[in-house]
RNA sequence: GCCAGCGUAGCUCAGGGGUAGAGCAACGGUUUCGUAAACCGUCGGUCAAGAGUUCGAAUCUCUUCGCUGGCUCCA
């Protein structure tokens, strides 16, 4: 076995070892509690409990202290054997282990002990209790049994656990620095967006701020649509329910759809999603197989209801602008069509400065439209697409959409932390409801195969994953603000304004500092405000016509020529460097 | 939607039955300053909303709304 195997094996039964001491502790404080599962998990463990009461966040370092007890008294992990009468004897006041119990095929139940406490468990555990050296309980939550709604909820305590307490602190750390780049509280800092308890939760406004990041990530995508033989619309927000009927949606996501609007006696429905438009668009005239393949792109905005709990700060929301796609083809240009997508996908993710990602492929699920060959060659073409694109994936067995196959391509952050980023879906349904077809070079009328894909996600999604990836400091290319001008007193405001000028006549993001305040506090209040590059001017450069520059990283360059930099930034700018 | 916790000034937070407090920001003034916080002053709050208990509620209780951490969901 790898020695890093081996230890993940060995951590792995030590988180899970601490949660049976948490059950433990928990059982001995509240004798009635029925127990769910305790498994161990990413950095720790959890455990869930029925009990008499909530619990309350004072209840944790009461727990706590009685696993350390446990822990201290140094008691070993025992393994038994017992047949299904005997465990069932054994559990007869827990009803969830009972449940468990009868689940498993085998004779033969396996259970583990330390001390008084017994649970229903395969292990692997630890030799002793006493081998648990950090771990740190740290919230509690609720969790439906067996993750049903329609089960009873459990409370669940979740903990760390890490095989020293110098690791345990440098998670904690960790955690520590990414709430600092939660985009909740960098939106709020940098005042780049907002949502109002008076407008309604879900709902995003784009501050200025925010607003020129979005606008800068917007003029490149559409750029590079252009350049890959994309067709940039617009389209209505509301549209005749009926439409929904006939695609299906509204009987199959009615649950997340904004309740119709009669208007002149007719049902409209805020729309969810930009397809039917595009495929309106398609269907205005007869399409020609010269025409093929058709690639509609539209930042379109739609909303979806999100039930309360689930809603984010602006990567949960309830209206989102969709960076989608919508591109009609024929059968034997679906692979062409997949790989240019894949290419544009991985380009954009490089772009923002993500390197790793994880691509999945979801085959068919148990419910599906379309027959079983269209999905075995969709599926097929996809699987020849991301071959020819050299990009390494795995298989998720029966995650695709009802309508079809896809691929949805995960991206990792600077803290490490996976966004769900580009997806590609083949649609088997809506063609064939809205009679998408093409004339074909024999004349006859043939079916187009159709691609629903987004490469961002979302404006808001992809914002709130950039402002974490970058911790709200932006590379110069997407600041909001890009250059800050500090004039050292207020006789060196005309000299800034007209550096000022000369900036944003290159359509530069410029501002300058007019308060009456010391030059270190206007060079405090920029780094604040993470703007990439600061320019100081006082006498001096007003008398050589020159500027001082101050970039954020706090490398300092005096004595440039408005020109001289100008040039630098219009070369970073358009090189679009991190 | 479900479980638990939290809502005090624009922001960050203190105060936990006796009538509202700090820092920052904003505004006014003084200062005109050279690479991460000049000085003085002023403004600013139905303590999320509503109901109840009380002589008296920001504080206790209930309801509603919102947020946070999870669960479920995410075309």
């Amino acid at each position: 076995m790898p020695a890093e195997t081996d230890f993940n094996l060995k951590l792995e039964a030590m988180r899970h070892s601490t949660a049976h001491i948490m059950a433990d502790a928990v059982l001995s404080l509240f004798p009635d509690a029925k127990l769910g599962i305790g498994p161990s998990i990413e950095n720790g463990f959890y455990y869930d409990f029925e009990l008499p009461r909530p619990l309350s966040p004072d209840d944790l370092p009461v727990i706590t202290a009685r696993m350390k007890e446990i822990i201290k008294a140094n008691q070993p992990f025992i393994y038994k054997e017992a047949n299904r009468s005997d465990a069932r004897k054994l559990f007869k006041n827990q009803p969830y282990k009972l449940e468990l119990i009868d689940e498993i095929p085998d004779e033969k139940i396996g259970l583990y002990s330390h001390g008084e406490f017994v649970d229903l468990c395969r292990g692997p555990h630890i030799d002793t209790t006493g081998q648990i050296k950090a771990f740190k309980l740290t919230s509690i939550a609720g969790a439906y049994w067996k993750g049903d709604e329609k089960r009873p909820m459990l409370q669940r305590i979740y903990g760390l656990a890490f095989t020293d307490k110098k690791q345990l602190n440098e998670h904690l750390e960790m955690l520590k620095k990414a709430a600092l780049r939660d985009h909740r509280k960098l939106g709020k800092e940098l005042d780049l967006y907002s949502i109002y308890d008076e407008a309604g939760p879900g709902l995003v406004c784009w501050h200025p701020a925010g607003a020129a990041v979005r606008r800068t990530i917007e003029d490149f995508w559409k750029q590079e649509h252009d350049k890959r033989g994309y067709s940039v619309l617009y389209t209505p927000h509301i549209a005749k329910l009926n439409l929904w009927k006939t695609s299906g949606h509204w009987d199959f996501y009615r649950d997340n759809l904004y309740s119709p609007m009669v208007i002149d006696e007719d049902e409209y429905l805020i729309k969810p999603m930009n397809c039917l438009y595009h495929i309106l668009i398609y269907n205005s005239h007869k399409r020609s197989y010269r025409e093929l393949p058709l690639r509609f792109a539209e930042l379109g905005t739609v909303y979806r209801y999100e039930p309360s709990g689930t809603l984010h700060g602006m990567s949960r929301v309830r209206g989102f602008t969709q960076d989608d796609s919508h591109i009609f083809c024929r059968y034997n240009q679906l692979e062409g069509e997949a790989v240019q997508v894949l290419e544009l996908a991985m380009f954009m993710i490089k772009t923002f400065g993500f390197e790793k990602y994880q691509v999945k492929l979801s085959t068919r699920p148990d419910k599906y439209a379309g027959t079983d060959e269209m999905w075995e060659s969709a599926t097929q073409t996809l699987k020849d697409a991301l071959e020819k694109a050299a990009i390494e994936y795995e298989v998720d067995p029966g995650e695709g959409v009802f309508y079809g196959p896809k691929i949805d391509i995960k991206f990792e952050d600077a803290m490490k932390r996976a966004w769900q980023g580009p997806t590609i879906q083949i649609d088997f349904n809506l063609p064939q409801r809205f009679n998408v077809s093409y004339i074909g070079e024999d004349g006859q009328e043939q079916p187009a195969a159709m691609i629903h894909r987004t490469v961002l996600g979302s404006m808001e999604r992809f914002m709130a994953c950039l402002i974490e990836h970058y911790g709200g400091a932006f590379p110069l290319w997407l600041a909001p603000v890009q250059v800050q001008i500090l004039p050292v007193a207020d006789r060196h405001l005309d000299y800034a304004k007209r550096i000022e000028g000369n900036l944003r006549k290159e359509l530069l993001r410029v501002e300058v500092d007019t308060s009456s305040s010391t030059v270190n506090h206007k060079i405090r209040r920029a780094q604040m405000k993470k703007v990439p590059c600061m320019l100081i001017v006082g006498d001096k450069e007003v008398d050589a016509g020159t500027v001082s520059v101050r970039w954020r990283s706090g490398e300092q360059i005096n004595n440039v020529l408005p020109n001289n930099l100008l040039k630098d930034i219009i070369n970073k700018v358009n090189e679009r460097s991190l």
